[in-house]
DNA sequence: TAGATTGTTAATCGATTAACAATC
DNA sequence: TAGATTGTTAATCGATTAACAATC
């Protein structure tokens, strides 16, 4: 039984196994922890330490098999058995998302959308069918949907959180720019713009401050 | 001369400004850390310290005036003073943040967005122009660039990063799910689904595991 | 064998939380 | 005044980093 792991190391994950495919693709069969540390600028003991808590396949002198590693990465981050969920919120950000190939790589699958009138939506290559937001409860519960992407606009994201929560979803990621109440058995995961954002634009602030005083 | 904060803090701004700007809408006046703390979910004291460390205006017992600290969170956030930026990979969701009108308020402006070939494209809207990449660089040294985004797809990110950081960008929004490699007084602040989804995906792996056991 | 690399145990660092004095 | 709420200083907690023994 793999250990568990704290919620920065987790996050650490998919770049590693990103790292790894990459290198993987470049004919390296054997990899050290010291190796993905320098392609992804982290320290070297913070990717041995997460590594090993991943994966038990690590050998002194040699490192990891590059595939091995892979699959117990993936493994470990369930690409291989995917979940169920569902989207709303049809706009242009929601149809984005919904026309996104890699999710299906990471074991999302997204099965339905919904808006609130529902129509066919018209991609490049699909057209796929867009459901009104009456039918979401329904569909949920029938097809035991447990994650739940809102994409709506602020103003109604609460309303969908609550009618998502009621038919059993179980985690939520959130674009909608505005905080969630849900029970706390419920994981919300926000995408936040706007934290980003604040990250970025202080960067920046600080930028001007250091070259107006050189 | 406000106190500079960490990151976490300044994640954390954007979900207080939020937050206050709703509180005023229902006509509340004056709004104490505590308010703050239980509409957000969060601890009260490290709302306190939060605050503290953008606004002087907190009165003992009266609490703040949620319209001063709203201003106080903007002016920190640097909300009022907008940032240009270019958005480079005009796919499905690059498009999606190109029309997404929210990002003004927070600040940021993008003036131009940048696709391989080039080409008009149809908003709901307006139909706005996608230049060359080819004019990327140009464009970027002439107006004085600060911001890029990245939406294209993982294998020519490093790419356009290499192309936007010599014409003289500072931070770059990653969307792209890759790592980028800059010079260390240039900011990449990665948007990682992935990340986001490794953590949805174990919270619900955790729950079937708890379902079992029952 | 020698040394590179692993995994683990201990030390450090930073963020959160608790305690408390100050004050409107 | 009394007590709610602030801001700050100290304690706790968790994550990162350092040190080191184990080993292919």
């Amino acid at each position: 039984m793999l250990q568990s792991v704290s919620r920065q190391t987790l996050q650490r994950l998919p770049d590693y196994l990103n790292c790894l495919k990459s290198l993987q693709q470049s004919g390296i069969l054997t990899v050290s922890a010291k190796t993905v540390a320098e392609t992804l600028g982290l320290g070297e003991i913070q990717v041995r330490k997460d590594l090993a808590s991943v994966s038990t396949g690590g050998k002194p002198k040699i490192g990891y098999v590059t595939k091995d590693l892979i699959k117990d990465l993936e493994d470990y981050l369930g690409y291989h058995d995917s979940h169920d969920a569902v989207l709303v919120g049809a706009g242009k950000l929601g149809r984005a998302l919904l026309s996104y190939e890699g999710f299906k790589e990471y074991g999302l699958n997204i099965v339905a959308a919904f808006d609130t009138k529902g129509y066919e939506t018209e991609n490049d290559d699909t057209s796929s069918l867009v459901l009104p937001i009456s039918s979401l409860s329904d569909l949920c519960r029938r097809l035991q949907i447990r994650i739940g992407i809102i994409t709506v606009p602020a103003d109604c994201a609460q309303e969908i959180c609550d009618t998502l929560v009621k038919s059993g979803v179980l985690a939520i990621w959130n674009f909608a720019p505005t905080h969630l109440h849900v029970p706390e058995n419920i994981l919300v995961k926000n995408e936040n713009m706007a934290s980003s954002l604040a990250v970025l634009s202080q960067h920046l602030s600080k930028k001007m401050l250091s070259e107006q005083s050189e």
